[in-house]
DNA sequence: GCGCGAGTCGAACGAGCAGT
DNA sequence: ACTGCTCGTTCGACTCGCGC
């Protein structure tokens, strides 16, 4: 039996009537309610905030917060119904636990796990998981991208043009081969198999991978089943170039 | 003075870190 | 302990210069 990577706290489930204003998403609860929750996804969302689907909002009780509710989930329609996480700071979350308990057996056996590392030319980009330890001397720079646009089974990323993605790819791209450079895509959908790089919305991130890859650059398209109860992890999709 | 396009900026929230 | 910055991202609101 798999283990749960990650526990959402007690969701309330609801009706996605409009997101607007990047930030704000108004649901119509079970108990018949209507809430602005704040949705913690200023991407465009493309294909995953469709109005009548059903969501999951998470409940804080930080009373500084304007909003208490935040949108968690969102359920699409594409293949079979699955719920596709909104949450951005998620990902980074559930891949910390998961590096925590080895689950990914590509980056070896690092002893030390440091997030937020400073890197780059200017030293002002961040890394986000810095791996050391490992019996091959060099480390290990691990970037993770939250991935949730599809087409049929294949996931895409980016699902906007993003120059910060790019610069990304640049300063990875600076440290090979001295270092190893990983680009984590978490799917954050249980329904892709595959993953490619969204051509069409960035068709200069696409050619930068591809790039990155001939340097080099190691690339872990994980897919993660999620559900109202949680996540789990599901193995690597298949990465098609 | 007006309308237009291009460019810049701040708001929204939370986590984590550095500096005081 | 506290403040302030950075990162994630988009877009409405705003300023600027241009041509008429």
């Amino acid at each position: 039996m798999m283990d749960w990577l990650y526990r959402y706290p007690p969701l309330y489930p609801g009706i996605l009537l409009k997101r607007y204003k990047r930030f704000f998403a108004d649901v119509q609860l079970t108990s018949g309610e209507i809430v602005t929750a704040h949705c913690p996804n200023t991407g465009p969302m493309t294909g995953v905030s469709t109005p009548q689907s059903a969501v999951q909002l998470s409940k804080s009780d930080n009373l500084n917060r304007k909003l208490a509710y935040t949108l968690e989930l969102i359920q699409v329609h594409d293949n079979e119904p699955t719920w596709v996480g909104i949450n951005t700071f998620l990902p980074n979350r559930v891949v910390k636990l998961a590096l925590a308990k080895y689950l990914f057996p590509e980056l070896g056996e690092y002893s030390q796990i440091k997030g937020e590392v400073v890197y780059g030319l200017d030293k002002k980009s961040r890394v986000d998981f810095f791996l050391t330890g490992s019996d091959e001397e060099r480390p290990i720079y691990l970037e993770v991208k939250n991935t949730t646009l599809s087409e049929g089974r294949l996931a895409l990323f980016p699902d906007t043009e993003t120059t910060r993605g790019q610069k990304h790819l640049r300063e990875l791209m600076a440290l090979l081969p001295l270092t190893r450079a990983v680009m984590l895509y978490f799917i954050n959908r249980g329904d892709c198999t595959e993953f490619s790089p969204g051509d069409r919305t960035d068709p200069v991130y696409g050619k930068l991978l591809r790039d990155a890859i001939a340097l080099g650059l190691e690339v872990l398209p994980c897919r993660f089943d999620i559900s109202p109860e949680g996540i789990r992890y599901l193995g690597l999709a298949k990465l098609k170039i």
